[in-house]
Formats: C-alpha cells, sequence, structure tokens
DNA sequence: CCTTGCGATGAATCCATAT
DNA sequence: GATATGGATTCATCGCAAG
C-alpha cells in the first residue's frame, strides 16, 4: 500500500510487473445535472435519513468527458505495469458502462466480458426494475492467459456489506473479490490503483496472492493500513 | 402483426399510439472481421455441433457504425409513436451493449436502467469467466409514468428455450417477457418492430395486452401467424 | 407421482488450415 | 499478408425416459 495519485504513482511502476488489475474506481455517476455531480459522494450516494459517516472520497466530480480522458490515463498505464496475459477487472455502474467500456478499451486492453453483481438487497423503487447489479468490465492484455482449468461463472450473488461493518462508502464485500480472483494465478501480484479500505488487498492476502494497491485519500489510506495490520502475512 | 422492413412501417404508425416497446432486434454482433460478419446468424451463432435448423434471420451484418445509425432510426419513430412516459426494452449482449445505449439515447429515449437476463445454460469457457446474460436496455420518453405499484427486480433468471420447442434461434422465454411486461400497463398496446416468431405478441395476448408487430422475414412472419392462430383473442 | 440418470445443447471462441 | 472456413472445445442445465 502507499498513498498518492493512481495516475502519478503508476508511472513510478515497472512494466509488465503484476498478473491483474482488480478495482473499484470512482464512478463519476450518480446525478443527471451538473450540480448533483459536484455534490460530495457522501450527499450524492446516501439516502437522506442515513446520517453521514463516511469520509469523502476524491475523484468522484469530474465531467463525462474529462472523467473518460482520465480513466483512459490510468487504464493505460494499468496495462503497461501489467504482464502480457493478464487480466482487468473494473468494477462500474449501470449509467458509466459504456464510458468505461470506451476507456478500457482506449487503454490498449482487449475487452472481453462483462460480469454481473448481483446485489439482492439494493434498493426497490415503485413501478420500475430495482438498480440491482453493479458490472465488473473484464479486459486482457493481448491473448488472455489462463489462471486456471476452472470455467468461472458470469453472475454474482452477494449481498452489500452492511453499513455498520464498513469502512468506505462503496466497499465491496470479500466474498465477491475472491470470487473473481479465482481467474488470476495463485500466488500472483493483484494491482489496485484505487485501493480505498483496502478490501481487495485484504482478499488478496487470504488467497494467497501479493497485493500492490495505490489510495489518494489520506484518511482511507490511513483505515486501510490498521485494516491490513490485523491481518497476518501483511508488510508495507 | 404485418410483414414489412422495421423503419418503413413505422413511418405509418400514429404518433403517440402505443405505451410500450419490447423488442430483440438483430445484434450485429460477434465476429471482429468482416468476414465473420457476413457470416449467415445461423453459421455465426449457433455451434458447429448442433445441426442447422432455423431459417436465417436478415439485418444481423452491419458494421458497427451503420448499426448504430439505422438503430438511432428506427429508435427515433418507435419513440415518436410511443406515448409520452412510455418505455421502451430492448435485449442487447454485452458486446453491443456500448452501441445500444448511444442509439437508445440519440433515438430520443431517457437511459433508465440496464436489466439483466441470467441464461443459467450458457456456454462455458476453461479458465474465463462465463458470458451467462443478455441484457435489456430500458428507456422512457421523458418522465417515467408508473404503470404499477409493484417493485420489479432488476435480474430474471430463466432457461432458454430448448432448441427442439424453439421457432426462431434467438427466441426469448415467454416467462422472461411475462415479467418484462409487468412494467406497462394492462390493456395496453405493446409495439415490437422486430417481432420474429411473435414470442413477444403471445405473451402480450397471455397478459391482457395489445400488440403491434413488424416482421421483415417472409418465413418467420409466416411462422408467427400460425403461433398466433393457435391462440386465443387473435385478429389480424 | 416423485426421483434418478443419461444425453443433448448453448445470440461462442479459439486455432489451424485454406484461399 | 489478410481474410475466410472448419473443427474442437467446455459443463451446468434441461428434457425425457426409465425406475
Amino acid at each position: 500500500m502507499c498513498q498518492g495519485e493512481a495516475l502519478t504513482h503508476l508511472k513510478t511502476l515497472d512494466e509488465c510487473s503484476v498478473d491483474a488489475v482488480l478495482t473499484d474506481p470512482p464512478y463519476s455517476s450518480g446525478g443527471l445535472t451538473i450540480g448533483q455531480r459536484q455534490q460530495a459522494p457522501s450527499k450524492k450516494y446516501q439516502s437522506s435519513d442515513a446520517q453521514k459517516k463516511f469520509a469523502d472520497f476524491p475523484g468522484d466530480n469530474r465531467d463525462q468527458r474529462s472523467f473518460i480522458t482520465w480513466a483512459t490515463l490510468w487504464l493505460a498505464e494499468a496495462y503497461r505495469v501489467t504482464k502480457p496475459g493478464g487480466v482487468c477487472m473494473m468494477f462500474t455502474d449501470w449509467r458509466q458502462l459504456p464510458a468505461m467500456t470506451d476507456a478500457l478499451q482506449a487503454g490498449g486492453w482487449l475487452w472481453r466480458n462483462i460480469v454481473v453483481w448481483d446485489k439482492p438487497t439494493a434498493r426497490p423503487s415503485k413501478g420500475e426494475f430495482k438498480r440491482q447489479c453493479e458490472f465488473v468490465l473484464i479486459g486482457s492484455k493481448g491473448k488472455l492467459t489462463p489462471a486456471t482449468d476452472r470455467c468461472l461463472p458470469g453472475v454474482y450473488r452477494h449481498s452489500i456489506v452492511a453499513s455498520s461493518k464498513r469502512l468506505h462508502l462503496t466497499e465491496k464485500p470479500v466474498p465477491l473479490l475472491h470470487d473473481l480472483l479465482q481467474i488470476t494465478p495463485e500466488g500472483g501480484t493483484i494491482l489496485d490503483p484505487f485501493a480505498g479500505s483496502a478490501t481487495t488487498a485484504q482478499a488478496c492476502l487470504e488467497t494467497g496472492r501479493q497485493f500492490i494497491g495505490i489510495e489518494l485519500s489520506q484518511t482511507y489510506f490511513e483505515t486501510a493500513c490498521t485494516r491490513l495490520k490485523t491481518l497476518a502475512n501483511w508488510t508495507l
């Protein structure tokens, strides 16, 4: 783990030095108007009755054009850092999905698939289909080097982490990350340029994989370090 | 039901005359090269171990640019024909999803959601995530007019129709269409510009809705008429 | 009528070979 | 070289027959 801006720090990493990228970048989503997007994430994403308990995270208030440009830049750097045949897994929501497939491919990755995360506990809305999924875009650096003989599912069903147990507003469930890591080689190195509270790091350590994480926010960087110190096998 | 080209026939329909659009257009997917796209759908999409049994359907060999242009044109016409507050539901696969969200919005629709159809029997591939979903893009003509008080799911799991019982290569399961029709008003009129073998029509009749269908292929138009004649309440 | 078992299949994809 | 064609591959699920 290190603290810093993703793009800047990625440039310092060696070419072809990681086996896979697994990350949950800021979505810059939610909000149809400029005004709504300029709100802090904790206001934008939380229901009004929930109290504000998460620190705001940076990089979530770009407009769509600069968002795609910025995503392309860091995806291209992540591409450089990844070994040939390696895989990139990137979370996105329904609204940003088309923009993120553009950025993924513009960054050099071969877009291979959309994996679905089904959140059964998503909020219902009357007279509408529930927005109950997030999506994981799958890319590879050239031809995919299979890291397992298994056939992996394309849909994963895991409940959202309870708000009381979460360290980050958009924290992903560890079992989901375990599932996604199945496509990466055992003992391999996983890169997460938006490490947040280091949930991906935890999943990596629990499944015997190395982890390189970058987090911009000082607050979350410290949260991440605290989390990781409670796990074995961890060195800064 | 009537036989004809979708765009041409849509222009003859009255403005604001239908409550919703539910359709499964050709995907123009599968195939990175010109040659592969020129293949007939039955070759492109069927496994070589299955014998050829379905008539090919037209309109599945456009390149991406003209595909988006064409989709925008018929989506714009469908928009004109739909009542304000009405909904558009359109099937797509993972590869064409970003292009179709562009076309949907370019056609005037407000893009609201991605609904997931989870096909449990999708073909596996070793060392990769299964491509096990198709997607339904949801749009509305302006602010959505709710047609029900219920909260509808965002993920539907239905098996594909057995090959021996299918009338069309890409036929969708009737129960899935029942589910999707829940968002439309009871007794309302549903438009399907790519009616195929009229599975959507069947679901409409079974749930007490009116149906307007267009199908280009003479073969499938006749198949559709045969199917509908076996159902009650049907008039041409 | 319910359970078990067997065989067939999938809106592919990859790769080698042929043109 | 670039493009077109053909064959092999993968397993959870479903349909159907048998028990």
